[in-house]
DNA sequence: TTGTACGCGTTATCAA
DNA sequence: TTGATAACGCGTACAA
């Protein structure tokens, strides 16, 4: 049974709010009796309990972090951002991972509910609408990553990262370039198939839609996906895909057939994972701005904790890396010859 | 401000502890009040109160995780194991990541305490001396993953592992085996370089302790390895790395230097992350027992919970996993030769 | 079936 | 400088 204030106050023969205040040190107590009672607190190991706090104070400063997938570096990496930025405002952090599951989503939000969080941040919501409902009773504020629809919400900027590969890639003199998404081949959260479509349009390079395959955001994707790029009658030259996972799948398929990367076709990822760099061949892909996602977030936040109404959605840019898993075209025409 | 159960109360002209019952579907109340009351807190948009509840509850069905690196992926798989055997017996999950540092692995177990969790687990201990201590006043349980030593925890065999990585590359051919430590030379918490020591010697190989260089975990400390290895008068023709990263770094170091794996060297990993069987080349490697590390954890956590005594530390075994970055000595010589 | 009264551990206000 | 008292939101024994 843990150690209560009472139970010091009684040793102490004071009363407890006597050691309330020296335990908080208030000013008004004698300093003998503080030192007396702090003293007599360690001994006795006493630890504060935050149900008892919180309920007096109305809520207690830690911020609740609901997160898509634990298992995703990409959204791991935001937590670095997270944490730091809320242990220098000295506020302390819960972290629940939902796995891409609407329903456990909405549950952990409730959990933080319960529990009086000073606000949320929820990263890769499943359920954005339920924080859009107007009739949503939250009594604290809420702030989304990657998802710009929400008016709070902090998000890296999936068309110009597309732009930047899609451009790379017709530099290179690649006309037939496929997308392997994330989810049907349709459906794309993140505005990089929007803008995937745009840049080609922009350099005149009629869109076969028959390019863009659908993925898992995995490796297995990424294999699955090549399957069907090569059942085509024309198979693309290059390969854009979802995430640098599902380029590593891609990237494995194609070997398997006996292809080089990116001597017969060219590959290029997206998020720029730590192993990326050290991938054989090296990844082209793009660098997300994850920590910088998760600092903002909470600067966010704090401002709507704080009730200041200067609070406007913000678009982090991402940043294209050259490495080595894409080449000119001409290369592929070369080896074409030699095999 | 949220809705409390007194709002309600007065709203529906009844008195808290109607409410109250009502919301806990107590035996003693008529079942319309409790149809109306409900839809009332409903509409009102009511939230029971954590803090208030634990106060009364003495503690809450939560229990605290720490683990050391979030942005380790050994550790996040060990955290699914956890939340899913913690659901299943309906105990809330509180996770924060102390990145290595003891310190803020002591702050996190200070709020665990305050909060007063049901019991904690925590993995990759940088302080487990703390929990050992005799006067250390945890009212709660502690689980601890990989600290074979204390009396309650979960640990997977880092010694067989590393035994079999060894057996194998020594039946392949190789006498010259470097083993690429995490941290320093010779401190070692898994027991792989023991168990490597031991194997050595079982197969009457002289240890040479020039062999065995620090790595940190990562890819820049397998590449650093390299450098160190190569500089010694005879490298070795096979290199066991703490963990795949640490691997990773080595293979690409090696690249870097004109070799060719596992032709001219051999590369064995440990932890069989994701990544692993798709790496070029696809890494030999020691797969862990990480979902099942998190979920043996909870069992054991919950036998401490309800006082049931007889809990033993636990030692699960890792397996074994051969694919392309080992190879027969024979080769090096042969590709040595085309060189 | 419902209401009253009290306690959980802590802090804050007011009185001594 | 200290002590008594009330309050935070909820659950529950006891009384009505």
């Amino acid at each position: 049974m843990p150690v209560s204030i009472k139970d010091i106050a009684k040793k102490a023969g004071v009363s407890p709010s006597t050691v309330s205040r020296a335990l908080n040190d208030h000013p008004r107590i004698s300093t003998k009796t503080k030192r007396c009672i702090r003293d007599l607190a360690d001994v006795m190991g006493y630890v504060p309990s935050a149900a008892a706090r919180n309920l007096v104070a109305k809520g207690s400063a830690t911020i609740g972090i609901a997160i898509a997938d634990l298992l995703d570096p990409y959204y791991t990496r935001q937590i670095s951002g997270l944490e730091d930025a809320a242990a220098r405002h000295s506020y302390q952090v819960m972290l629940s991972s939902f796995y891409r599951d609407s329903e456990r989503e909405l549950a952990i939000i409730h959990d933080f509910h319960q529990r009086r969080m000073a606000g949320i941040i929820v990263t890769g919501s499943e359920a954005a609408q339920a924080y859009l409902a107007p009739d949503n009773k939250f009594f604290m504020p809420v702030v989304l990553i990657n998802r710009p629809e929400y008016p709070f919400s902090v998000s890296a900027n999936g068309a110009t990262g597309a732009k930047k590969v899609v451009e790379h890639l017709i530099k290179l003199g690649h006309r037939r370039i496929a997308y392997v998404t994330w989810g049907s081949e349709h459906v794309d959260s993140s505005n990089r198939l929007r803008d995937y479509r745009i840049a080609l349009r922009e350099h005149n390079i009629a869109l076969d839609e028959t390019l863009i395959v659908a993925g898992d955001g995995g490796v297995t994707g990424g294999i699955k996906a090549v399957t069907h790029l090569f059942a085509l009658s024309q198979p693309p030259t290059a390969i854009f895909a979802f995430n640098d996972m599902t380029a590593i799948g891609v990237i494995n398929a194609l070997r398997r057939r006996g292809h080089e990367v990116p001597r017969d076709f060219s590959v290029a990822g997206y998020d720029d994972l730590e192993m990326a760099a050290y991938y054989y061949p090296p990844l082209t892909t793009v660098r997300q701005p994850t920590y910088r996602l998760g600092q903002r977030a909470v600067i966010m936040l704090l401002k709507l904790i704080n009730e200041e109404r200067d609070v406007a959605p913000e678009v982090l840019e991402p940043e294209f890396v050259l490495r080595a898993s894409t080449a000119p075209i001409g290369n592929k025409l070369v080896a074409g010859s030699e095999v």
